[in-house]
DNA sequence: GGTTCTTGTCCATATTATGGACAAGACGCC
DNA sequence: GGCGTCTTGTCCATAATATGGACAAGAACC
């Protein structure tokens, strides 16, 4: 479609390292790749979400499959993330400093609300689900597991964090995912009319789930530098989040998100 | 050093696909960060560890920063991999079928021989350090943790997998090894004469662990294809690992390798 | 204030990655 | 079977990219 240059040479004030462009490129795939979880890819769809060529991507792909870092299903033929990846992380200490200060917040969350509860993070331009926790009540929503990953901006934990950095950021983000926002059927300036109703709000919500029948809401969760680095959510069928009990739950959600922040500074996180 | 790019070009039959360079060096300096684990490794020793030339290694490790994949340790300046490498692995199913299949034979193991016991898979050239058991006698070797990553040769659980494979591929890997070894004092010839002396012997052995006064036995566990896929290793401080309890520990490492195996072929794991 | 480490940067150059065009399967439809 | 329409895979001339020698700038030590 358009294969723009341009959109990679409008850099920003920080001038990005040079000499590397292959490597960046094979970064992006990768991470597209991650989004597609066990199921995998198809190579057309990593073009689309890319935007890079078919020779390119292909390259890459079969590159990051000689080394093990991707890996090609038998019978569907889509390329997924390989061994090699959590292999590679083992070198990193275990539970994440984010996972150990939110852990008191989200027990107390899930047990007040009774509904499943998610947290999700940032990375990059994606929103990546973390942790989960299933509540007493017995209808759940359970279609988000963890480690899914989606382009900021199409549920309700992604606009929470676009909310809550400057809209020049958020705009920024919005754009570069353009792109792969047709996959979930929207577009960039839906999702930036939702970024601004969030942050008047002071919370995010989604009114239609990805999953028919839902409704969520999210609250963000700022780094000590007043960054959102996170997002705190709860989804339930929609009629179990009628108005007085959405303020309810948004009460709490608060409430837990600044006990988070409070731990991360107070370095317990 | 040298700095031949022949080893480079020195390729086997399967030719391997082109136009990639730039990619494949970042892996291959990717995987010497994770040798590193937390602490990290100096720029020099990652030049030292790839052949590459430092321009070339400092390029491709603050490109890996800007994207996230590589940290920068604050006061050492040391590099380590970063926090969004575990992130992409969470886009995979969390326990590894290995890891499944070898569980109940490493708690039996534990419980027979009561020192501490390594699961350590091979990937690529090196081995990495997967589970860790610790038995029950109260004088226990834990030098070693999960997530520890060595050149292979250099490990006694190392060692039993070049054991276990062609002597033409074992060849190959200590040869691309080379230059890492001289870190963990030792050679190409040091290493190949122990794993010939393994291969008689039918399991890998260390009188000097890496750690002073240890001794070291490693069985190897071999995929369906015959290929080594693992090894499970015994440590403990040499004076209890002496013929005759060697003996013993070997035939517990032996069978339960076997019950692995056994496990993994019916899809148990 | 020198000496010897380390890491960081520049830039002309040739090597490398690129992508348009074409090929080869796979699947469904008539 | 033949034909259209998917998908993925490959080639190769070309431009753009990554390369690394040489030089610079800190940091630590004496």
């Amino acid at each position: 479609m358009d294969k723009t240059p341009s959109s990679r040479s409008a850099r920003s004030t920080t001038e990005p390292r040079q000499g590397a462009q292959a490597i960046r490129r094979a970064l992006a795939v990768l991470r597209i790749l991650a989004a597609g979880r066990e199921t995998g890819v198809p190579l057309a769809e990593v073009v689309q979400a890319t935007g890079l060529t078919r020779p390119t991507v292909h390259r890459i792909v079969h590159v990051l499959i000689e080394e093990g870092i991707v890996e090609r299903h038998g019978k569907s033929g889509r390329y997924a993330i390989g061994n090699q990846v959590p292999e590679l992380a083992l070198a990193r200490p275990r539970p994440s400093p984010l996972l150990v200060a939110a852990n008191p917040s989200l027990r107390r969350a899930s047990a007040d609300i009774g509904d499943t509860l998610f947290l999700t993070v940032r990375t990059g331009n994606d929103t990546l689900c973390v942790d989960r926790r299933i509540g007493a009540y017995p209808i759940q929503v359970l279609s988000i597991e963890v480690g899914a990953r989606r382009p900021l901006g199409v549920s309700s934990a992604g606009v929470a964090i676009l909310a809550a950095m400057p809209a020049q950021d958020a705009r920024k983000i919005v754009a570069a995912n353009e792109k792969r926002f047709e996959a979930y059927r929207t577009d960039a300036g839906t999702v930036l009319a939702q970024v601004t109703a969030a942050r008047r709000r002071g919370y995010g919500m989604r009114e239609i789930g990805l999953v028919q029948g839902t409704k969520s809401i999210s609250t963000w969760i700022k780094t000590p530098d007043g960054r959102p680095a996170a997002a705190m959510t709860v989804s339930a069928v929609r009629t179990r989040l009628g108005p007085r009990r959405e303020q309810e739950v948004v009460d709490v959600l608060q409430r837990e998100a600044r006990a988070i922040e409070q731990n991360i500074r107070s370095g317990l996180g």
